[in-house]
DNA sequence: CTGAAAGCGCTAACAG
DNA sequence: CTGTTAGCGCTTTCAG
């Protein structure tokens, strides 16, 4: 391995000079620069990360706590996030916690985050009694659900807002036996009190169909199963688009086409709504946005920001698509 | 921070006894352990990654590098790249490259690099100029096309033989308008000249319709626009799975069904394929034995492996579902 | 079974 | 503008 001693004697300059011209500071001769560089290029020389992090205690590098990459939410998020951070110089290494409790208790708490000048984590599992855990010698920002306070920024997304608005657009479209595909494990769902607060608004009767996982699958089996033991339905407001797009496959395979005998509506605006068929009505959050506040404010922190910790709610828009009208 | 001394101190040991309790090394007396993970676990320390790394020279971190994370394909393989490696006590970055050649190179040569063990490379903009670039002092396994060889372990897509088969079942199925849905900006394409040679066994004519982008979005706008120009096919196979479901949402666009006016394949099968409706057919790729795979090559390669550069064709399968039959 | 010494590659602080 | 010194936190080596 090359090393900065190697490009220092060959370039007849001491490593701290190699150091200056590597790191762009001012104050070095065009001269000796030029030298420096053609050393760098002809021994190949590459500076080694470790050295510097174990020097500097930076490393260059955020982590992204995510529960399941292979999910088109959290993967269009990730784009977002990447591109952001690049364009701060920042690069990300991506943490899949499969939405445990005890994985992201793994990430926030082992020696990994180490690697890590600070951590964006998207949470599913923790709760109350975990806030404690998250008191890291190191910047976290939480991103999603708003089940919790730590005190820490967190960046939440605008759930019970976004699903009340899209029931209430549901029944202005005249539907009234409406359900809502809920998800698994968990009491604390937003969403679902958008949700009721709207149907019960207007009285109608809240149903509740819950599904095994986030996925689109989950979504076609739970909707599949309770259309084939004869629950009747005019509408889904679903959990998530991924959700909605396996609604739209589950009522296909009970017969039911979207939008004619069943509306039904998503929350995320992945891009694949846009472009599925039928093209799906939904909540759409700011991803740009989104991933622009939680980097920079993860960055401020690594600054050194003190400022009390910040809740931003994402903003959103209802797009209104072929799922949900006739 | 706590370093190892702080703790060796605390427990009355050496730093040397520490490292050993926390790497689990044998031949530490059960009675010291003890007090040394007491002594850990009250002063919260945690191994700096920085300073094992620069000793060690290795930072237990593989790099993937993809064209775009946002993707079903990639963000599938993605997963199952994070498990197998987990599953090896590895951790994966993910490097975006936007499928330029420059990204590419840089990922490859600049001293990001120094960060990983070694790197997974699904290269797309590369050429046989660029093999060069390959030539670093830490493995490096390509993955994808197979565009150009390189002295590396390389894992390819069943591209001629996939694209050959999912023509060959347009055919029997009936179709014989069958336009192929190119991809952009490379005449190297194996599964245009799989559709090709499929085509001309049967002597019938070849229609290339080429797509901007490979999101679903350009898949639609493509097919939409040569159907409302007046093209008349009866089938499309798509370069990717992405594109086939933006091509179904072309068609309606245009006022076609699928399957009814016209039958579509993919290639990939993302998961989301399955779940479209209609579902999608396609080739297969086995993603879990390519991420096994992928994995196993680059562990071996940075255990010192020095066995001759291989090439592992991933396993493939033509699954045939709604948008290809009637 | 445990410890002492040395050094991995880099840069902060200061001196010249 | 450039060099010297020192040390970041860890583990390898070898001695006890």
């Amino acid at each position: 391995m090359v090393t900065m001693q190697d490009v220092a004697r060959a370039a007849g300059v001491s490593p701290m000079t190699v150091s200056n011209v590597v790191n762009a500071r001012p104050h070095v001769k065009p001269e000796t620069k030029k030298r420096v560089l053609a050393a760098i290029n002809e021994l190949g020389y590459r500076v080694n990360a470790a050295g510097r992090s174990l020097r500097t205690g930076r490393t260059g590098t955020i982590g992204f706590a995510v529960p399941e990459v292979d999910n088109q939410y959290f993967a269009h998020l990730i784009g977002c996030v990447v591109d952001e951070a690049a364009q701060q110089g920042m690069r990300v290494a991506i943490e899949q916690t499969d939405a445990m409790r005890e994985t992201e208790i793994e990430v926030v708490s082992t020696s990994r985050n180490r690697l890590y000048d600070g951590l964006l984590l998207s949470t599913a599992g923790l709760t109350d009694a975990d806030t404690a855990l998250l008191q890291v010698d190191y910047p976290i920002v939480l991103l999603g659900e708003s089940l919790f306070d730590a005190p820490l920024d967190h960046i939440v997304m605008p759930n019970f807002d976004g699903a009340r608005e899209a029931t209430e657009h549901l029944i202005a479209q005249g539907s009234r036996r409406i359900a809502y595909l809920r998800r698994p494990d968990t009491e604390l769902d937003p969403r679902r009190e958008g949700y009721l607060e709207a149907i019960a608004r207007v009285g109608l009767e809240p149903i509740l169909i819950e599904v095994e996982g986030l996925d689109i699958a989950s979504g076609a089996r739970a909707v599949g199963a309770a259309l084939s033991q004869g629950l009747v339905v005019d509408a889904i407001a679903a959990f998530t688009d991924n959700l909605a797009i396996g609604a739209v496959r589950g009522a296909a395979d009970a017969g039911l086409r979207v939008p004619d005998d069943l509306r039904v509506t998503g929350f995320d605006n992945v891009p694949l709504a846009a472009l599925s068929v039928p093209s799906l009505t939904t909540i759409a959050p700011d991803h740009s946005t989104t991933a622009h506040t939680a980097v920079t404010f993860l960055l401020e922190r690594m600054a050194g920001s003190t400022v009390p910790p910040r809740t931003f709610t994402i903003p959103h828009t209802l797009i209104v698509r072929e799922s949900s009208t006739r």
